[in-house]
DNA sequence: GCCCAGGGGGCTC
DNA sequence: GAGCCCCATGGG
């Protein structure tokens, strides 16, 4: 049984337990864009809030929050948190889509996936994870994201890379998957699904008890 | 009061 | 390139 085959299995095993998740959550492009952003180590019901804030605001694109001063950003997405960081990280994000594209993202959405993914490393406050999350649901490009739940669960189970780099993850899962964007979406939403109602409330398993091999003996979801 | 949430930058070594 | 600290609110 390859790696593909076993995390096609586990996909599957979450799917029919939690059902289809459909991330990202947002109206337009630009809107997930920003979500990425403000949804840096805060809980989603604190970017609801800023999201919120800035359709109230009228400043949810790429030109209004270029022209606001960055203060006055800095507190309506003072709920997501870092508020000061995400203000200019917003900033940065609103100038490289006006000076590159014009703010045009079709024009966006036809570049190179890699070579879109190294632009996107440049700009400050897009590192790798919000870089795959802007590429995959924002863009609909396949480029799988790894956030910390993949890296516990996917350990625990015996099926992490040599080494625990991020970018060593990626490359286990886009190598052994098939390159599909749907599948890629779904795949990290369903670990975060699962991650948030299972492995939170059972420290001890951390993941495992998606499988029957779990170390813990209390496999939580059966096959089938 | 404590812990963590759908991270990233900057610095040190 | 690994390890640490900083950024900060809100919900459990």
């Amino acid at each position: 049984m390859t790696l593909g085959d076993r995390l096609l299995d586990i996909y599957d095993l979450m799917l029919r337990r939690y059902g289809v998740q459909n991330w990202w959550p947002g109206e337009t492009r630009f809107e997930m864009m920003v979500g990425a952003v403000l949804t840096q180590a805060a809980a989603w019901t604190n970017v609801e809030k800023a999201i919120s804030n800035l359709i109230a605001a009228d400043a949810l694109s790429a030109h209004a929050i270029r022209s606001i001063e960055q203060e006055e950003l800095a507190q309506l997405v003072y709920p997501s948190g870092y508020y000061n960081s995400k203000a200019r990280k917003l900033k940065a994000l609103a100038d490289y889509l006006g000076c590159r594209f014009g703010d045009d993202l079709d024009a966006m959405q036809r570049e190179d996936t890699d070579a879109l993914r190294d632009e996107l490393l440049g700009v400050y406050g897009i590192g790798e994870e919000t870089a795959d999350d802007i590429l995959l649901y924002a863009l609909g490009k396949p480029s799988f994201v790894v956030d910390n739940y993949t890296r516990r669960i996917f350990y625990r189970l015996g099926l992490a890379p040599e080494k625990g780099s991020y970018s060593a993850y990626r490359s286990s899962f886009m190598d052994s998957l098939p390159t599909d964007q749907e599948l890629f979406g779904e795949y990290h939403a369903l670990i975060v699904r699962h991650g948030k109602e299972v492995c939170k409330k059972r420290p001890a398993c951390q993941g495992c008890c998606l499988l029957e091999v779990c170390p813990t003996g209390k496999a939580l979801i059966e096959a089938g």
